[in-house]
This record gives structure tokens, C-alpha cells and sequence, in this order.
DNA sequence: GCGACAG
DNA sequence: ATCTTGTCGC
């Protein structure tokens, strides 16, 4: 059986009712966890989590990050009962090497629009934003710009947000400010990351 | 050749 | 990512 792909462009936010999160952790045994949260928007309350279990059969180099976590990703995602709308991921949507890292792999794999936030950067050159949050420079790299390294809090060290599928680098940044509440990371891998943690009890 | 390098 | 203790602060 082949699954409808439809995109649904988030420009309208009345539009967005499920936005969902994914991370991935490894266990002492060395098994990979991945988690995909579904949360309301904008409510943010987790409705479906999915969770898979694997054993890595690619290793980690910068630059090649979903060859490693995308087959549990896959997995964890096939799993779920709703379809999100909105899709962020632990790590580069487009600010990669080759334009397409994690976010942006994994949106055009999965089918659906999707965003990413990386705690730190990867390719590319920048200024500092300003110390508030909502505050953000751009991202340049060979002559281009891939994202913005914004500002979630006050004071707080900034992430890197890039657009991974069907977004653009504006709508990306506003999105990923929309499902921020009181920490750094947005919500919505905060509690895949939490969840993913968890896990491994 | 040297340094950088998401998770 | 993971290996690891305490510590400062809301």
C-alpha cells in the first residue's frame, strides 16, 4: 500500500492543530532510541508518542547524521495514529554541506514539512544575536543564507534553526518561537528528548 | 597538509 | 550522543 503525501504549507496558523518532535539517544548497550512526540497546537499538550529500538548500523560523522538516526526515526514515525503538520528535528534542516541535513532529509523521507533546531552550528558564518528573546542573525554559508542562529530566552545561549521541508527560513524562526515556552530547546524535541531519555530505564 | 565538525 | 560530581540559582 502507498500512503497520499499532501502538503500543507504553514503560513496560516489557524490552520496548524498538530505540530510533533523527534529525538534520538543511545543506551549503554549501545541501541538507538527514537521518539516521536505529537503535541496539540497551541495548547503544546502531548496527545501520541511513538517510540522505536534499534541497533545502529552507521556511524556518526557530521555531515552524514540521518544515515545513522533516520532508520529509527522511520520507524518511530510509521507508528503513529495522527499525522502532524509540522515536524521539528534535533539537528541542520538545509545549513549543511550539501543543503540537506537531518530535518530536510527526513522531511522529504517522511512527507511532511518540517523544521530544524541545532543546538550547535555546523556549517556556515554569523554574528551574535541580541540578547532577547525572539533576537536572531542570519546564517551565511558560501554566499548564502541557510538559517538564523536565534535567540529562545533572554541571555541564554542561542540555537541554530534552518528550514528542513516545504518552509521557508522566516517561517521557520517564527514557528520554532511559537512552540517555545520557558527553556532553551522548543518544546516539542525538548520532550522527545526527555521521552527518549526515559527509555532507556 | 591543517583545522572544523549537527547528534 | 555518552562518559561523570558537585554546585550555583530560580
Amino acid at each position: 500500500m502507498r500512503e497520499e503525501v499532501t502538503f500543507l504549507f504553514p503560513y496560516r496558523e489557524e490552520d496548524i492543530t498538530l505540530v510533533a518532535g523527534i529525538d534520538v539517544s543511545y543506551d549503554q548497550d549501545g541501541f538507538s532510541i527514537g521518539v516521536v512526540v505529537v503535541l496539540a497546537f497551541p495548547s503544546l499538550e502531548i496527545l501520541e508518542v511513538a517510540v522505536e529500538k534499534l541497533r545502529p548500523t552507521f556511524p556518526y560523522i557530521p555531515g552524514f547524521l540521518s544515515f545513522r538516526e533516520g532508520p529509527v526515526i522511520e520507524k518511530a514515525f510509521s507508528k503513529l495514529c495522527r499525522r502532524p503538520q509540522i515536524v521539528f528535528f534535533d539537528g541542520q534542516g538545509i545549513a549543511h554541506p550539501r543543503g540537506v541535513g537531518l530535518a530536510t532529509h527526513m522531511g522529504v523521507a517522511l512527507g511532511v514539512v518540517s523544521i530544524g533546531v541545532a543546538k550547535k552550528p555546523l556549517v556556515g558564518s554569523f554574528l551574535p544575536p541580541g540578547e532577547k528573546r525572539g533576537d536572531f542573525s542570519p546564517v551565511e554559508y558560501k554566499g548564502r543564507v541557510v538559517g538564523v542562529v536565534l535567540r529562545t530566552q533572554e541571555a541564554v545561549k542561542p540555537v541554530f534553526v534552518s528550514p528542513g521541508n516545504c518552509i521557508g527560513i522566516v517561517e521557520a524562526k517564527d514557528w520554532t518561537l511559537k512552540v517555545t515556552g520557558k527553556y532553551r530547546v522548543p518544546e516539542p524535541t525538548r520532550l522527545a528528548h526527555i521521552l527518549s531519555e526515559r527509555e532507556k530505564r
